[in-house]
DNA sequence: TGCGCGTTCGTACAATGTACGATTTCACTG
DNA sequence: CAGTGAAATCGTACATTGTACGAACGCGCA
């Protein structure tokens, strides 16, 4: 009886800067962005949402360390390693961070102050590049087109129909509401023929883009 | 006072759905989704809260109606023109666009019900592609490449630190303040001899990847 | 025992989306 | 012209959110 009614030490680790954000995470990847909220964020931690402000000024600013906590884990590339493995590398685990945690997407956009991981991580690539013999121009050049192609990648991944449907039903229906209005001939044709093939999966795409835009930087690069 | 005291027909010309969009666009592009109220929205047109409920079931309704307007605004491809030709114009249009609203990038993820301007933007791009000899694997492949790269280059323009600042001390401050702490050479280097150079602009990235892809899918269609 | 500071929390308020139903406006009929 | 019914507009109210403000708590040290 005593006991539950003080769950002071044991029951409650005290709180930090990075529990709060570790368990804004597990908010966002369990109910997306819209889900986050300070009273739920209070919740997870056992706290009362004033607490939480002790240690994030807003939510703005919780968010803005969510996003960098993301590009914390996304793997660095090594600047002494061969480039198109380390971008390849990178990229990978970019696209993979960023599908588990799609909110950030999202956030992406109207964050425009990046944590020191985000810095460090683009310090990184752009060392990877120059050391690989880009030019400033080249690197510069390189960079804009493989983030983005990360980036946008994700983006359509996050916004895709088929993307928690375990059957072809679920997403076939909708593609046959559009297939009666006839409006849209090209689309149906790639879907029958292509993308509702059994064992299509969109996230395939990557490589192929991947690869395409690494050998045509290789090519200028040389 | 008479007149004044019955605003009926000439003052407010009857609210619509196009109206109701309309404002709400403005609204985004002034002050940003943040700044999109319904309670904004309706004192932009000269309306109560509540009225707009009678044109837009819910917000969120209202905010998938305004990513279709935005691909609505988007220029569509010929499918019977040069495949190269047309792509680049809509990529162009693309990025140029999503600039000027670039609110919208945000909501691209999270929104999975795409509205008939979207649907038939994808469309015409799939035929334009297929028109021009693309395979149904090679027009997938190249329709997530360069969707891709547009999306991620427009989000990636929209959480640019030099967006409206006038002077580039507004840009070199804080870059200055990262030279100082020693910990990302690798970027400062890239800034001073490069980003900070005078007539700089991102925007300029733009083409060089998009040629880079469309010179790579060119080598693959053959 | 009391002090002081770092941490936690209770209360309160303004802004927002929107349910529900009342009210107004307007084309048309008798 | 008065009346009627549907289409359009709005008033009120409530739940949810971020968060300002200051009080309460806990704990090491005098």
């Amino acid at each position: 009886m005593t006991a539950s009614a003080r769950p002071s030490a044991s029951t409650r680790p005290r709180l930090s800067k990075e529990r709060v954000l570790s368990a804004a995470m597990v908010i966002a990847d369990r109910g997306g962005l819209s889900g986050l909220t300070i009273r739920s964020l209070a919740k997870e931690l056992g706290t009362k949402p004033m607490s939480v402000y002790y240690y994030v000024a807003s939510k703005d600013e919780l968010l803005d360390a969510l996003v960098d906590v993301v590009f914390e884990e996304i793997e660095l590339p090594d600047p002494d390693g061969e480039w198109r493995e380390e971008m390849r590398r990178r990229a990978h685990s970019a696209r993979a961070r960023l599908k588990q945690h799609c909110w950030a997407i999202g956030l992406l956009e109207s964050r425009a102050s990046p944590g020191p991981a985000t810095l460090r991580h683009h310090d990184r690539v752009l060392d990877c590049l120059r050391r690989a013999g880009f030019s400033a121009k080249l690197t510069a050049h390189a960079y804009a087109l493989i983030d983005s192609y990360v980036y946008g990648f994700a983006l359509q991944e996050a916004s895709l129909p088929f993307e928690g449907s375990d059957t072809v039903e679920e997403v076939a229906e909708p593609i046959m509401a559009l297939m009666a209005t006839g409006e849209y001939p090209a689309m149906v044709e790639m879907a029958t023929t292509y993308y509702l093939q059994p064992g299509y999966d969109f996230a395939d795409e990557f490589e192929f883009g991947l690869d395409l835009i690494l050998d045509g930087l290789e090519r200028r690069r040389r």
